[in-house]
Formats: structure tokens, sequence, C-alpha cells
DNA sequence: GGGTCGCTTCGGCGGCCGCCGAAGCGACCG
DNA sequence: CGGTCGCTTCGGCGGCCGCCGAAGCGACCC
């Protein structure tokens, strides 16, 4: 019986459609069914009735704002599985011309769901442990120092139930970079600050005034320039 | 072009018939293709062209021996990788009756693919918390008291890449076990040693001689009985 | 070497599901 | 209070895929 669970929910994923609605939505913003719909490359009819599955299935949210209906992902949990499965897919020979020329315009800095990935994102994670704020011991820990450095930054460490820290295979960079709720909350702590502005769908541009910040994080911006 | 991977890589354990072989094939062991047949309820050459079509997705390692061809998970990711989406297929309102007769039989001690489960494993994570032998302030940690208890229950701490440390939402309980690279090296001295063995599927039969070494970990066996 | 056994391959059937356009339905705009 | 706009629902079409039994193919047994 169990069994048949395991099956519905990895059908829901399992059209071309509703995994490209699921992997634009990792960009943790809403988005309206005609855009999704666009996006797919699908009627609006269609796309709808996709949405509905989605929701059933418990992987998106639907929110209903006048006459619009807003769609995103239901809670990260959710947009982890789906990194989760989309680092097996991404896990063997590849890749497409097209492809490449969307990576090369991601690959510097971008956002995976809630945080930040792409060169950046991997030499993050290289730089934090350079630094001795991260260590690889006994599974990916915070340190002392960590702690002390991001909070020097204003960066709140998360307590929640979500793991701190996980490693999270880099689509374009092949490496792993950091992702859980301590990245989550260091991206909302470099927009709010300035250090980082979202451009397009999950590409980051980043800004002068993060230079400081990432060099206390162990990353010479200046050396990592595409 | 990516976003195809993601809903092919879905579509394999789409099939009720490809996710049971998986499901079973999360007790560790190499099951034939008769077995597997068997377990889902198809046709033997049914089950011959699903196992090709999970050996391609690299779910699945085929090993010929002899006129038998035995099937085993490729990797631990993998496993771990079917945890996960069985984890958010089971965290739904559910359940059968004639399921909670099986999850009666395995509700005391199972294994979860290679580590302890069910509600020995629940009492595990939460023994060692209580003796301070792991740590949830940052991610899940192995403390110093950890690392010596364990060397004198004569477990190996292991050092590769995979994960040592992993929270794992038990299907019986509904709450989190261990699991991660230390779990499945305590499973395997705990099954070395002859403090618990193997019976069925997955069910594990927990012997006299687990009760020092459980105490140790935090797990007062007698008071656990079912 | 004939017989059996376990698996794989092949052909063909049947059902499911994703697709679209049309129609229905609120919400907002004038 | 008609008109438009965004979304949802409905009916029907077409293709894909999981299913089986039959046939093919090695490996083992005697």
């Amino acid at each position: 019986m169990e069994t048949i669970a395991l099956a519905e929910v990895a059908a829901v994923l399992a059209d071309p459609s509703r995994a490209t609605m699921c992997l634009v939505l990792l960009d943790g913003r809403a988005w309206t069914v005609g855009e999704l719909a666009k996006a797919a490359g699908i009627a609006l009819s269609t796309a709808s009735e996709h949405v509905t599955r989605l929701v059933d299935a418990g992987f998106v949210a639907r929110v209903k704002q006048g006459r619009a209906s807003y769609v995103r992902i239901a809670d990260p949990r959710v947009a982890e599985l789906i990194e989760h499965l989309a680092q097996h897919a991404e896990h063997r020979p590849v890749t497409g011309l097209k492809s490449s020329v969307r990576v090369r315009r991601l690959g510097f800095a971008r956002t995976c769901y809630d945080h930040l990935a792409g060169l950046v994102g991997v030499a993050l994670r290289d730089g934090m442990l350079a630094e001795g704020l991260v260590s690889t011991d006994a599974g990916l820990t915070l340190t002392g120092r960590g702690h002390e450095v991001l909070g020097e930054l204003g960066v709140p460490v998360p307590d929640g139930r979500r793991a701190l820290l996980r490693d999270c295979l880099d689509w374009t960079e092949r490496r792993d970079h950091l992702a859980g709720a301590l990245p989550a909350a260091l991206l909302e702590r470099a927009v709010d600050a300035g250090w980082v502005a979202a451009e397009g769908n999950r590409a980051v541009k980043v800004l002068p005034a993060a230079e400081k910040p990432f060099a206390a994080l162990g990353v010479d911006l200046a050396a990592l320039q595409p």
C-alpha cells in the first residue's frame, strides 16, 4: 500500500511540464498560472490542471489574489526534495548546446531556491572552510568562529527544525555549494544589505558592497570575476 | 533541456511496480529478478524490463551470477534519495488496515536500508542525544564523548564523503531516527557482534547481548519492550 | 547431449494521461 | 452594468507505456 504512495509522488514530477514548473519555482518567487504556462510552453488550461495536481500532492501552494492566482513552492522541504532529485538527474553525462549558453549566464552567481549557488556559491563553501567558519569533521557544522563572524556581518543564525548546513551539488559547477537554513539566512541578509541583487529569473548580481563581507567569509570576489 | 532530466528520473519511480522494487531493495540485500517479480506481483518478463530501466537510470545495479541475475541498490546516495521521496510520500494522512498489521510486525526494530529504524531506531536517537554522544546545536554532529563511547563499543567512525549523521523520518514512529554513515557502521557492528540479527525482510531481532552496548548509547531495552 | 531453469527479448493489446479549444465563472475596469 | 481579463472545468482526441505470453538464449544438471 505504502509503496503506491511513492509511485504517486514520483508520478507528479514525472511529467516534463510539471517538472519545468517545479524547477522555475525553485527561485522562491510566486508565479502566476499564466507565467508558468508560458515557461512550460503549454496552454493555460493545461497549466491550470498541472497546478491543481501539484497542489494536491503538496508540492506547491496556490494563493488567490484578486483574479490572479499565485503559485509557490509549498515549503523548504519540498524545495530540498526537488533539488535532491535534480541532483541525481544531473549526475550523468549531459549536455545540450543551448543549455550551455543559459548556464554561462547563470554560472557566476545565481540562487538555488533560497540560497546562493553558481561559482560564487562554490567559492563561499571553499572560503568558509578555509577560514574555519564551517567544518566537515563530522558532517557539516558551523564553528565557534563561524558564529562570531556571521554575527559581525549581521546574519542571524537560525535555530529551527531545518538543517543548518547541507551540501548541494551545484548544477553548473559540478561541485558542492552550501544549502540549508544558514545559507538561506545569509542570502536574505545579502539582499537586505545591498551586497547582491536579484536580476532575472535566478541570476544574481554581485554589487561592490559585497567585497568586504564576502572577504570575511573567505571569498576574494576580485579574483573570482568570470 | 535539464528540466526533462528531472522528469525522466521521476518517471522511473512513478510506476507502482518499480516503486515496490526500489522499496524492497532498501533492505540492502541483492534480490533476483524472479523475487522482485513476485514482490511486485507481475510477470517475470515485465519485471525484467523494469530492472533494465532501473539500471539505465542508475538506481540499481545488476550483477549476473551463473544463470541468476542479482539486483541491488546502486549506491547509498540512491537509497537516501528513495528514502527522501518516500518520506514526503508518507507525510500525509494514510493508512490502510492491512499496512498497520505489517507495521506492527516491523515497528519495534527494523532496518532502513543500512541502519536501524523503528522504535529502537528512534530510541537510539533520543538516547544518544540524552547521553551527549550527538548534538543538534548546529546540525547533527558527533560529540567528543560520542567518539569515545563508539570506540569502546568497537564501532568504527567512518570518514568518507557520505554524511556522518542525518535525520530520517521514521515511517512507523513518525519521529526521526538517525541515518547516515555512522548509523550504518553501528548496524554493521551490531550484527557482527551478535547484538542484533536480521529476521525477515527488514525485521530485526534484538538479542540479549545488545543490552549493555545499547545502555551505553542511552537506550534501556528492557523498558522499551513492545 | 537432452532437459530444465532463470532471464531476456519481442509483438501486440489496452488503459491512462497530457494535450488542446470551448465554455463557464469571478474579479476588476470603465 | 456590459466588457475584458485570468483562471478553471469539460469533452474528446492521440500517443505512450505497462502488461502479458511466446519464443529465444545461456547456464547448469544428469
